[in-house]
DNA sequence: ACCTCCGATAAGCAAAACTGATGTCGTGCG
DNA sequence: CGCACGACATCAGTTTTGCTTATCGGAGGT
């Protein structure tokens, strides 16, 4: 299970051919034919069905393995590394686009920082692998409840803030004079369905117990900004925390009543303890308001 | 990165020697050497001092990735070769001391399983490379709430079953008449810790905000049996579930009420699904109860 | 039926990996 | 003080692995 036949294999699996994978990964169509051949020899299973090629039931597993595999490794790698080089001047930082709040703006330095928008999933990653020194991740939470993180790799979180969770309505919205709202009178709603954005709403429905809040509108993207106009202009609802969500033209912000969630802000860190370096100083401002 | 240099590595770091770990993996002290000095090229950065050999800064935040990066690759192979591999007669369980309830004991098969009771964390590590077909783990929640499990690979849980947790007290204990304790109110109590056998101590301190919950006597064991004796011969406080507390000779069990948490079990099954096999059965009369 | 595309297979070659022998350095003991 | 031994590093040689080029075989389109 050499890492590198798990690499070919996933590139021949998303690529769904044998020529093309080699292609991509710089090798021969033979070498990449081998490379399965191994694996497949290794685990005494066949993993593709050639012609046309695609994952046999062993190789959808197989799959969900490889993903988080690899990218531990490459995070493994990175972390060690990091240990060595001299800690940066410059700071590379990965939020999610909600995670942004006022807050957060205030304790970001003059100058010699990069900002990254990503979805929620991949700031983690971006931290573990060193794509990014730090990172900001948001979402639901019972108050004072840490969020749940995929681990990638060994990282360390600090809450850095919470609100209120407001649901953003046209001021049009029969419901747009309520002082609160519930979630569960919501459920059948129209619902904007931002991943990348907003508040994921599969969260919505697993705590509803998977019912409901089906989805009106999909967006990819990551600009809370798309996602209040299309909010104001009646396609969906959408959860966001008050800052994000107060102040938006032709929508009223109705806070959130039951459940009693909340919308937490998390600083994510690449191994044990505080940071190095340049990156350091931001998290101190960052958890100092907290 | 190759995974057999890693393995080297944590070997050698175990080990605390070069030779040793080669006779160990099977190797030539001449390999390992080699080994080691692959990786720390490939890294750029010393992983090791010789002389005493010991890992360095960067050698640890290494041992610490390489653990789980290991695991998860064995869970991976376990994984798909258990897809290709018949489904077996034989159910292997593993499970916490704890989490083996009135309800679970009911819900097996009167022959063909063997039990194994482990420490928290390997439960789901056992269940991923295939040591044994499903887990029972259990732990402190908030009702309702799942557990949270380290995740060494894609696995998939269920509650089977929640349950008040009681403070077992010696019965000549100055608290022993009460019908419900706070949690905060014996902070300051003798504990024994127990992390293998009874609910970790670290959890209640976590939730204490780090205070508190000092270890009078540890013990380091499965046994419940041995963890109640202790209890009952007044060496310290434990928490249990209502059923493995009740009924313990000259002790009292007295219900927690604050915070609000149960103990909660739950079924860790391989993959993504419900399991295949002799499990499936063992897994279905375990949610049906639920 | 033929051509074309794609994956499997064979042979050859270069690089990697392991072994055995030897070198170097620190440590403990005479 | 020096000598011998234990432990890791290094070197040279050999085996093994892994990649490439070349060729084969079958499925699908024309």
């Amino acid at each position: 299970m050499d890492p590198h036949l798990l690499r070919t294999y996933v590139t021949v699996a998303r690529l769904a051919s044998f020529s093309e994978a080699a292609r991509a990964l710089g090798y021969t169509q033979s070498a990449v034919s081998q490379h399965i051949a191994a694996l497949e020899q290794d685990l005494g299973a066949s993993l593709l069905t050639r012609r046309p090629v695609a994952p046999t039931a062993a190789g959808e597993r197989l799959l969900e393995h490889a993903g988080p595999l690899l990218l531990r490794l490459e995070a493994a790698r990175a972390d060690v590394v990091r240990m060595a080089a001299a800690p940066d001047r410059e700071l590379k930082l990965a939020t999610t686009s909600t995670a942004l709040g006022p807050r957060v703006l205030a304790a970001l330095p003059a100058s010699g920082v990069t900002l990254r928008v990503l979805p929620r999933d991949e700031v983690p990653a971006a931290v573990a692998t060193g794509t990014a020194d730090l990172g900001l991740v948001d979402g639901l939470a019972a108050p004072s409840d840490p969020l749940r993180l995929p681990d990638v790799a060994p990282l360390t979180t600090y809450g850095v803030g919470e609100e209120p969770v407001c649901v953003l309505l046209p001021d049009t919205h029969p419901l747009a004079g309520r002082a609160g709202l519930r979630l569960g009178d919501l459920a059948d709603a129209r619902w904007l369905d931002a991943p990348d954005a907003g508040l994921p709403l599969t969260h919505l429905r697993g705590a509803n117990g998977g019912h409901g809040f089906r989805a009106a509108l999909r967006y990819e993207g990551t600009d809370v900004r798309a996602l209040t106009a299309l909010a104001a202009a009646g396609h969906g609802l959408t959860l966001l925390p008050r800052s994000a969500a107060a102040g938006v033209p032709h929508t009223v912000a109705v806070p959130l009543t039951r459940p009693r969630v909340v919308h937490r802000t998390e600083l994510v860190c690449a191994g044990a303890g505080r940071p190095r370096g340049a990156a350091a100083a931001v998290a101190e401002a960052l958890l100092e308001k907290a």
